[in-house]
Formats: C-alpha cells, sequence, structure tokens
RNA sequence: GCCGGAGUGGCGGAAUGGCAGACGCGUCGGUCUCAAACACCGAUGAGUGCAAGCUCGUGUGGGUUCGACUCCCACCUCCGGCACCA
C-alpha cells in the first residue's frame, strides 16, 4: 500500500513501507547492531521478553510481547546503556510429543522446523533481539546443564524422589505439579483435562524450603497482583499445633492445626483425615465396618467431588475419643473428607460456633456448638448460631481467659500449653514442594540411576548430557517410550559400576525455564552452565516481560532456583528479575482466546505485507494500555498508517520540496513549534519508561500534526522545523523502527538512528507563553483567562471579577471566596443563600 | 465465599482532586477525480436554541470538598486468581 504525499514542487519519494524494511532489517543483522558485548564499558542493561514456545507460528500476541520490551530496550540504549535484549526458544514439551504421535514425525524435527519459521517470523518484527545468544532448551548443548543442575539440587538435599497423592492428566498421560493443575474444576494448565489423583512415586524440588523467603518481595519492582498471586499461593497462615491427648491411654495424642487457638474452648469435637496414619489404631470395632467404609469411599472420590464446597458435609464417628486440653473434656473423634491429608497436620480440632465449615458438620451429625467468643459489645448469640470473625472480639466462657481480648487470649493459651507440653506456636504453608518428574519422552531425562544394592545415584557429572536416544517408537502406549528402549535403560552404577537402570522420566520444561535467563549470558559456553563473570556482570535481569499467567509457575520457580543456587555458592544474587511488566492479552475479534480451533487467530503476515512492521508495532502499542490488552480489531490500523504517511510527508528534506524562501517565520509560530517538540520529548520519555505506549503514540501524533501545520505556514527552512523533524524521528525510532532509520538516511543524518543520543527536553523551550485559565463559578466553568504564566494573583482574581460573564453569574452578590490554583484554575465561590 | 483488576461518546481509549472525552477509529459533510479508491479539509457526548448560550452527562445510591471520572461508605455488573487450607 503507496500513498502519494503532497509536494510542493519536485517529486518527493513514495511512503512504501515495503520498499525499505526488509532492507534495513538486513542491514542492522550484517553489522551486527544489536550485539551486546560483554567489554562495552557502559551501564549494562538487560532487558528480557518470556521466551516462546516453538509451536509453528508467529502470531499477533508475540508480536505485542515482543514490541513493547523492544520499545523500552532502544530507547534504554539510546540514552546511552549497554543494553541485552536476548531470544530463544523453550523448545521441550508435549506438543511436540503429540505431534510426533499423530504425524510420524520425530518431536525434534517438529520442534527445529518450527524454530526455523519462527526465527524468520520474530525477524519481520524488527525487534533489536541479539540472535547470537539464542538458546533452545531442547539442545543437548543446554539441557546438559539442566541435568547438571539437578545434580547440584539432588547433591543439596533440594531433590529428592518420594512418593505421593499426585495429579495425572489422563489425556497427556502424564503427571503435574500442583501449580498446572488449575481452577475448582482441577484441569490441566495445558490441554484442559480433569485431572486424576493417584499414587505415584516421583521427583521432587524441595520449593517448600523458600516459601518465607518468597513471601518478601522488597527490593523488586513487580505488579502488586503477581506479588498477591504468589504471596496467596505461598498461603502462610500462622497459629498452633496442640496435642490432644486420646482416651485410650496407649495410644499417642493427635496433633492438631489451628489459626485459632484462641476458640480452644469451644472445641467440641475432633476430625481426622481420613487418610490419618492413626484411623486404623484408633476405631473400635464395633465402628470398623462403617469406618473402613468411608475411607474406601473416599479414596474413591474424584478430587473434584471432595473438593467441592457445596456438598453436604459427610463423615463419621471411629468409637474413640480425645481429651480437651484446656477443659479436660471428653470430646469424640471422627473421621471427614473435609479434611485434607496434606494440609497442615491432617488433623482439627473442630470449633462450631466459630469456624462454617465445623459448624456445618456440626449440625448435620448433632454434635454440640459452644459459643467462647463474641463482639466486645455484642448481644448475646443463641446456642446454635454459627457466630463470624470480628476484628474487637473477647473470650468468653473460657476459665481463666475469659474477658481476654481474642488474639491476646490465642497467644495466652497457646503460652499455657506449651507450659502443658501439649502445644506450641506453629506456621503453615499451603505451597506444596514441586513435582518436576514427567512420564514422556520430550524432555530433559532425569540424571539418575538406579542401582540394586546402592538405589538412585546422580549420574556422574562427567557422564552429562544423558542423550536423548532418537531411535524411540512413538505410539502411544501410555507410557515414556523412553521405558521400552533397552540401550538407553542400560547404565552403570557409579558407586559399584555394576549393572544399573536408568531413570526414564524426564524434567517438567519449567525446570528448563528456571534457569534460561542465567544461560544467555554465554550461552555456547560447553564447559560450564554460565561463564560466572558474565553472570555477575549482566545479572539480575533489570527488566522482565510476560504474561501474568506465569505468576506462580514459572515466575515462583525462577525465584526458588535463584535462592537455591545461592545458598549453593553458585551466584550471589537474592532474585531473578528486579523489574516486571505484565502484557495484557489479544483476544479474538470474539473476544475470546485466540486459537487454532476457534478459528480466530489473527495472521501478523498478512497485516505486516500491507501496512509494514511498523505500523502493526504501533497500533498494537496503541490499542490501549498495554497491561490492558484487549479484542483484536485491525480497523484502526488505517490509523497509523495514515500517521506513518504524514511523518513520510514531513521528513522530506526541504530541498526535494523545492520550498521557496519565506521571509522571517513569525517568531510566535517558531516559538510554537519549540514548544510542542519539547513538550513531546518530556512526555514521550515518561509515557515509555512508563509502558504507557498509547499515549506515547499519541503525542507522537500529535507533534506530527503541528509539524503538518507549521510547514502550512511556511516553516519548513526554519532550524525549528529541522529540529522537530530530527526529535520527531529520535522518539519514534524505538517504536517505529524502520521508517525512523529510512528518514533519518534520507535527510542525510549519520547511520544508524538507533545509535543516536535520546534528545534532552530544554525546560525553557518547553515552556507556555501563555495559559488558558478556566474560572469557574461555583464549579461551574464560566470564563477562559488568557494570561502570561507570571501574571499575579491579585491580577488574575480582578480580571475573572471584571468578565462580563462571571458578572451576570454573580448578579450583583459579592464573592464569598476567590479560590485560584496557578497555573490551574480560578473558582470564585458565591455566597450561600 | 475470599483476594485482585475494571466499568467514561457508536468503538479503542485520555484525564488520579482543578476546562471530562486528548489521540485514533467510525460516521456525516466537503475538496480532488469522468468515476471510484487513496489522500486532504471540516463537523461529530446527549438534549435544547436562529444564535451567544443553557441544561444534563464518567455503572448505581449516598458522603467529603469551593471543586469528584479521580477520595470515603454501601451496592450492581464484567474479567482474572484462589477456594472445605482448619
Amino acid at each position: 500500500m503507496t500513498t502519494e504525499t503532497p509536494a510542493r514542487g519536485e517529486r518527493t519519494a513514495r511512503f512504501d513501507p515495503g520498499s525499505y524494511e526488509r532492507k534495513w532489517q538486513d542491514r542492522w543483522e550484517a553489522d551486527g547492531l544489536y550485539r551486546a558485548n560483554d567489554d562495552d564499558p557502559k551501564p549494562k542493561r538487560y532487558v528480557l521478553t518470556m521466551y516462546p514456545y516453538p509451536s509453528g507460528d508467529l502470531h499477533i500476541g508475540h508480536w505485542y510481547a515482543a514490541t513493547a520490551p523492544d520499545i523500552v530496550a532502544r530507547m534504554h540504549r539510546m540514552r546511552g546503556d549497554n543494553v541485552m535484549f536476548p531470544m530463544g526458544f523453550d523448545s521441550f514439551g508435549i506438543p511436540a510429543e503429540n505431534a510426533a504421535i499423530a504425524r510420524n514425525i520425530h518431536p525434534a524435527i517438529w520442534t527445529n522446523a518450527n524454530i526455523e519459521r519462527m526465527r524468520t517470523q520474530f525477524r519481520t518484527i524488527g525487534a533489536m533481539f541479539d540472535w547470537e545468544r539464542e538458546v533452545v532448551t531442547s539442545d543437548p548443548l543446554y539441557y546438559r546443564w539442566t541435568q547438571w543442575l539437578f545434580v547440584q539440587f539432588y547433591k543439596a538435599g533440594l531433590a529428592y524422589r518420594a512418593m505421593g497423592a499426585v495429579d495425572w492428566c489422563p489425556k497427556d498421560k502424564v503427571v503435574l505439579a500442583r501449580e498446572q493443575v488449575v481452577g475448582v474444576e482441577r484441569r490441566c494448565w495445558r490441554c484442559d483435562t480433569p485431572v486424576e489423583k493417584r499414587d505415584l512415586e516421583q521427583w521432587w524440588f524441595r520449593t517448600t524450603k523458600y516459601a518465607d523467603e518468597m513471601l518478601d518481595f522488597s527490593g523488586i519492582d513487580w505488579p502488586e497482583p503477581i506479588k498477591l498471586m504468589q504471596t496467596n499461593w505461598i498461603g502462610r497462615s500462622e497459629g498452633a499445633e496442640i496435642d490432644f491427648a486420646v482416651e485410650e491411654a496407649t495410644a499417642e495424642p493427635i496433633r492438631v492445626f489451628t489459626t485459632r487457638p484462641d476458640t480452644i474452648f469451644g472445641a467440641t469435637f475432633m476430625v481426622l483425615a481420613p487418610e490419618h496414619s492413626l484411623v486404623e489404631r484408633l476405631t473400635t470395632d464395633d465402628r470398623r465396618t462403617d469406618v473402613a467404609a468411608y475411607v474406601a469411599n473416599a479414596r474413591r472420590q474424584t478430587e473434584i467431588d471432595r473438593l467441592n464446597t457445596e456438598r453436604e458435609k459427610t463423615g463419621t464417628f471411629i468409637g474413640a475419643y480425645a481429651i480437651n486440653p484446656m477443659t479436660d473434656e471428653r470430646i469424640p473423634i471422627w473421621i471427614a473428607d473435609y479434611v485434607l491429608p496434606g494440609y497442615g497436620t491432617g488433623a482439627i480440632m473442630a470449633v462450631p460456633a466459630h469456624d462454617e465449615r465445623d459448624y456445618a458438620f456440626a449440625r448435620r451429625f448433632e454434635l454440640p456448638i459452644r459459643h467462647v467468643v463474641a463482639p466486645r459489645d455484642g448481644e448475646p448469640q443463641p446456642d446454635a448460631a454459627y457466630v463470624s470473625h470480628t476484628d474487637d472480639e473477647v473470650l468468653i466462657d473460657s476459665g481463666s481467659f475469659s474477658g481476654m481480648a481474642a488474639d491476646e487470649g490465642g497467644l495466652a493459651i497457646t503460652a499455657r500449653l506449651a507450659e502443658l507440653g501439649r502445644g506450641e506456636t506453629a506456621v503453615t504453608y499451603r505451597i506444596r514442594d514441586w513435582l518436576v518428574s514427567r512420564q514422556r519422552y520430550w524432555g530433559a531425562p532425569v540424571p539418575i540411576v538406579y542401582c540394586a544394592e546402592h538405589g538412585a545415584q546422580p549420574v556422574p557429572e562427567d557422564q552429562l548430557p544423558v542423550l536423548l536416544p532418537e531411535d524411540v517408537d512413538f505410539a502411544p502406549t501410555g507410557v515414556s517410550p523412553l521405558q521400552s528402549h533397552e540401550a538407553f535403560l542400560a547404565a552403570t552404577c557409579p558407586v559399584c559400576g555394576g549393572p544399573a537402570r536408568r531413570e526414564t522420566d524426564t524434567l517438567d520444561t519449567f525446570v528448563d525455564s528456571s534457569w534460561y535467563f542465567l544461560r544467555y549470558v554465554s550461552p555456547r559456553d560447553a564447559e560450564q552452565a554460565w561463564d560466572p563473570e558474565a553472570l555477575a556482570r549482566w545479572l539480575p535481569v533489570n527488566l522482565y516481560t510476560g504474561g501474568a499467567e506465569h505468576a506462580v509457575m514459572h515466575l515462583l520457580y525462577s525465584r526458588f532456583f535463584v535462592k537455591a543456587l545461592r545458598d549453593m555458592g553458585h551466584l550471589s544474587f537474592d532474585e531473578p528479575f528486579e523489574k516486571l511488566r505484565n502484557q495484557g492479552q489479544i483476544l479474538g475479534a470474539d473476544h475470546q482466546r485466540m486459537s487454532k480451533s476457534r478459528g480466530n487467530v489473527q495472521n501478523p503476515d498478512d497485516l505486516t505485507a500491507r501496512y509494514g512492521s511498523d505500523a502493526v508495532r504501533l497500533f498494537l502499542m496503541f490499542i490501549g494500555p498495554w497491561d490492558q490488552g484487549g479484542p483484536w480489531n485491525s480497523s484502526g490500523i488505517e490509523g497509523v498508517h495514515r500517521f506513518l504517511g504524514r511523518v513520510w510527508g514531513v521528513a522530506q528534506p526541504a530541498a526535494l520540496r523545492g520550498t521557496a524562501e519565506i521571509p522571517g517565520a513569525p517568531e510566535e509560530l517558531v516559538r510554537a513549534l519549540h514548544r510542542a517538540t519539547h513538550t513531546t520529548i518530556a512526555g514521550v520519555t515518561q509515557d515509555y519508561e512508563a509502558f504507557h505506549f498509547n499515549t506515547a503514540i499519541a503525542k507522537l501524533m500529535e507533534l506530527t500534526n503541528a509539524i503538518v501545520r507549521a510547514r502550512e505556514s511556511g516553516l519548513s527552512p526554519t532550524d525549528a522545523y529541522a529540529e522537530a523533524v530530527d526529535t520527531l524521528l529520535l522518539l519514534l525510532a524505538p517504536a517505529a523502527p524502520h521508517i525512523s532509520e529510512e528518514l533519518w538516511q534520507r535527510r542525510g543524518r549519520p547511520y544508524s538512528v538507533h545509535q543516536q543520543a535520546w534528545p534532552v527536553a530544554d525546560p525553557v523551550l518547553a515552556a507556555a507563553d501563555v495559559i488558558e485559565l478556566p474560572v469557574q463559578v461555583d464549579g461551574k466553568l464560566r470564563e477562559k483567562l488568557v494570561v502570561t504564566p507570571d501574571t499575579p494573583a491579585d491580577e488574575i482574581e480582578r480580571m475573572a471579577l471584571a468578565s462580563e460573564h462571571v458578572q451576570r453569574y454573580l448578579a450583583g452578590r459579592t464573592p464569598r471566596r476567590v479560590i485560584q490554583i496557578p497555573g490551574k484554575l480560578v473558582n470564585i465561590v458565591t455566597p450561600r443563600d
């Protein structure tokens, strides 16, 4: 699409992005313009966007995600930083394997072909990626170090193998980490299939060790919602663990966790999870049949059913009694599936008067309900009621603790229990350890061998990588194809040299992505995971961008990795990403997530071919706030295309237009152009920094419109005009790198526009000569005064009161007050009636 | 249920205590053209008026303030996250 720009005199070049965009992409690449050098003395800045999964084709979302950090990276580079902005591929994972099964292509071939295609497509964005640093996680050069890291974690006791009730995706036939199971419906994060529970022996990373430290976000600039999501996910609860003796003297006490030790006088029964280890021993003979039936049934329940809060409470009495350590009262012990085996101690003291779930259970099974806290000045509650928690409540009917404030009483009760040796303060977390093993082929093999005599042994570091064999059968059998590969299975025990069997599980791809940002500093180092000097120079990442959907997966795991590696002595910083910004999602025109099955995917290639990369970049950034995303509607791209056409028009060298000499351009017009130029510098700089790309582009449009008007007034031969145009190109360069480079060159400026210094606003030139001051009467706009900014307040007041319009609304009354906000407005307040 | 985010013209959005609707899309009118497309110029929140203007207007209802899209209280709707977590 080309546009004839209006020309005075001689012909000007046509605006045709197709004629120059590719040329500049090739030139930048040939010149290594965006290579980040380790020995550059300028201050370093590491800008990173989450690397993609090589699914096949670049879509509009990739453009959206890449353009914003590219703008910021480019601006920082122009401001004098040594910027590293690398890109790579998260290339292990199940889709490649599914493609292999469906189409009989080896995952490596499928993956590499996709990477090849996406690399080419990525180039059309015109981003300043340093491709020399590319990482590909399925490359043995990379996964060798993923395996090496696993071995380090194993040796440090942070990787372990254990039996667990794990989440299993029946479609992908693979276990999932707790973080990868989404929503109430408990669905697989990747394929949306409801997961099942299975008891399996698996490999785990001890993320819980860093639960507390990961609650601390001081020193990192992250969006509040992400910090909150991580905080909630980690789910720290403070309270007490309390031992309840069992009536049968030989049995060990039941330990419960509670956040409300203040309510212990109201504990009228106990509930154990059906899976609790004491159930078998405590159940009396007469209750054994019922209890066994209940336990069996609970085991058969899907987790969805079990976690359904709407469902009526179920449970059964096991025949045994415990002793409330504060009241010495004999209370019955029940089992119920609303108590979860994996949280706290898997047992609770039930306080039905002050806990909704216990209340529902007590009502159902006619158990006693006793109030032990009450609002300080509240009405007495009927016995059968549930009393919700309030800020100001006191203990009642709680022995010597009665009358104490609830929180204070909780501490006092816990202290008393500690004296008695019956309890202590305790903290529990909801976060679980990270399940990292996967029963699939296309991942980094877990570098472990099993020896009949010496058990699980890590593969010695000099034998890494454990390579994936290529000649495997991908028939969907439900087990990893590695399990039937005899040559792969056969291994040697590193301790005794005897025969051993190789682990056939591979690592979760989130293990790969938990450290890729470290590998970019020395991506081809064959001797080590990273060059420590280069790491010290570049890390931590100064700016990280990506989707908020990774809040409790990738972003949490990466923090865990860095903290663990720090404690192992491999690096010396605490957080991977100093500043994080999330992009919103670009939805289809139907307001749904773009997906091939919905057929609402917008292909950027057609748009790029029609309007050019710059227009697509600008349009995506102009839609609205970047963190908001929104439905796709391509009709607006015409607007940015027209804008670029105007930029093209005003930036043509004056000689080309054959403009006649304008004698003495009016000085106020020149000042107005200066003012527009310098206010735009300040505004755009601020907006880019704040990720307000939509308003930055609006300001660039305004400056362009001002330049168009200036040209029409005959200002094009002036220095102010040349400065305005040059400034426009410099400010536009990060967002629309191709047209800026092309016009910069056509104006005879030195290559490259992307290596020029960022313009600096002159506050004197930016200052307004006159301001328009709104005058309100009782808060309603009635007049506008045009004054110089230094007009004294009393003069402004006199002018305002003298105004005919103001006089009309005053109607002879004397103003009660005159409020002046300097430079902003005048408000005249009339007397009240 | 709990925790976040959001609600402004026909549409995307701007304004974080001070002129609501910047910038753009769309629409209408015009210029250019044999005609169209492109481009350019003008208008464009609603109501009312010949007009200057006036009245209303930022999800709803209250409040604070000289002044509220912006702050406070109560609610409604949509989006996201978490959810028998004791």
